[in-house]
DNA sequence: TGATTTTTTCCGAATTTTCGGACAAAACTT
DNA sequence: AAGTTTTGTCCGAAAATTCGGAAAAAATCA
């Protein structure tokens, strides 16, 4: 899962094609918008990329790019471009969850180094979405609850899925499981388990 | 899951205590060493936290650490602390793997909001990779091994997690998990657990 | 329907786990 | 160096789990 997409908002055409020429040399995948009216539509919360925009521009500023993707997502990465003079400016945009700021003319190395990283920081966040999700309500990640509170959110998982594997059969169940038929059914009592509601009912 | 520890490596006494101040005004928790060989066995790959290290020292350089560090784990994040004249060379630390880099003397928020990001970015690695030994690879369909050798397993994890988050406190990692100290070592013996092995300091 | 198989519940008894108390050893404090 | 806290081990009784056997209940089949 290698993320590459940047989309960048940066009104000055001049400035804007020498920052894609620049990405598209280090492999990413610069997509062109010349405002947030433009790139608005592709912030959201599935953008599988991260944002570089100028923090100073004709209609709207850096900030008004970084207070909407917050709202779509809290987790995009926002680069943000700025001036010498607006330096100041730009860290105070940092602690309001710019993921970081550029100092404009910038070393293009440094563009690409700061915006590779931010690609990985992204592809981390959405991974660990779709693993969370897989986990299901199983999140055991937060590290709280018990421990038997924990072991037995995943013996419940672990049995449903055998049993939804086997169609709702206790017995293939517990042989899939490799313990007694009556040891599941022990277990399936405490953990408030139901074989029926894993059968393919004809109806 | 918020980390907060930094690994500080820097030679010069004065420096290396302010940096300490300023990191525990912003709720960061510095762990001081004044060189490599101090620091060296703090870096491992389940050290929950991030390393700020300067460049130039007398016995070793930042790249050592930088070096070291990824042959221990790739996504530990360092910060160099380099001179103005380093730049050059701080940037190419970064290619090489570096998280970031700070001029000296640098900004203390600008401190603060590199290291609080490197952090964050170490929480998300850290979660990411319990979920996917939670999840052994893929979740769906792989349902191999008893239920019992599959729940030790988790609950392996788990108490290695709570140990992790603890510095290999086991009385403290027994409270996180709800259960009495001496159970904790129960379990912990059933799992060929050591409690050594969690802790920064030993060897 | 009656026979046959499968599911489910109910019993114990063997085994395992839990967990408090006690204590020596190690680590930390002063 | 004495005192305090923390760690790691051992013991033993209470509690929970495992699991075979048995049999009622339900589903399936002929």
């Amino acid at each position: 899962m290698q993320l590459n997409k940047v989309l960048v908002i940066e009104d000055d055409v001049v400035l804007r094609t020498s920052i894609e020429q620049t990405l598209m040399l280090a492999d990413l995948d610069p997509i062109p918008t010349n405002g947030f009216t433009q790139a608005r539509r592709s912030i959201r919360s599935n953008f599988r990329g991260v944002i570089l925009s100028d923090i100073r521009m004709p209609d709207h500023s850096g900030f008004d790019v970084l207070d909407f993707t917050q709202t779509r997502d809290p987790d995009l990465p926002v680069v943000l471009l700025t001036g010498h003079s607006d330096v100041p400016t730009a860290m105070r945009a940092v602690r309001e969850g710019a993921y970081e700021y550029l100092e404009k003319p910038c070393d293009p190395q440094r563009l690409i180094d700061v915006l590779t990283r931010a690609l990985k920081h992204r592809a981390l966040v959405l991974e660990n979405r779709t693993m969370r999700e897989e986990l299901g309500s199983d999140g055991l990640d937060a590290g709280d609850g018990t421990l038997s509170e924990r072991l037995e959110s995943h013996e419940r998982i672990i049995i449903e899925q055998a049993l939804g594997a086997e169609n709702g059969r206790v017995a293939a169940a517990a042989h899939r499981l490799g313990i007694p038929r009556n040891t599941l059914y022990d277990r399936m009592s405490k953990l408030r388990i139901v074989a029926k509601s894993f059968r393919a009912k004809p109806e």
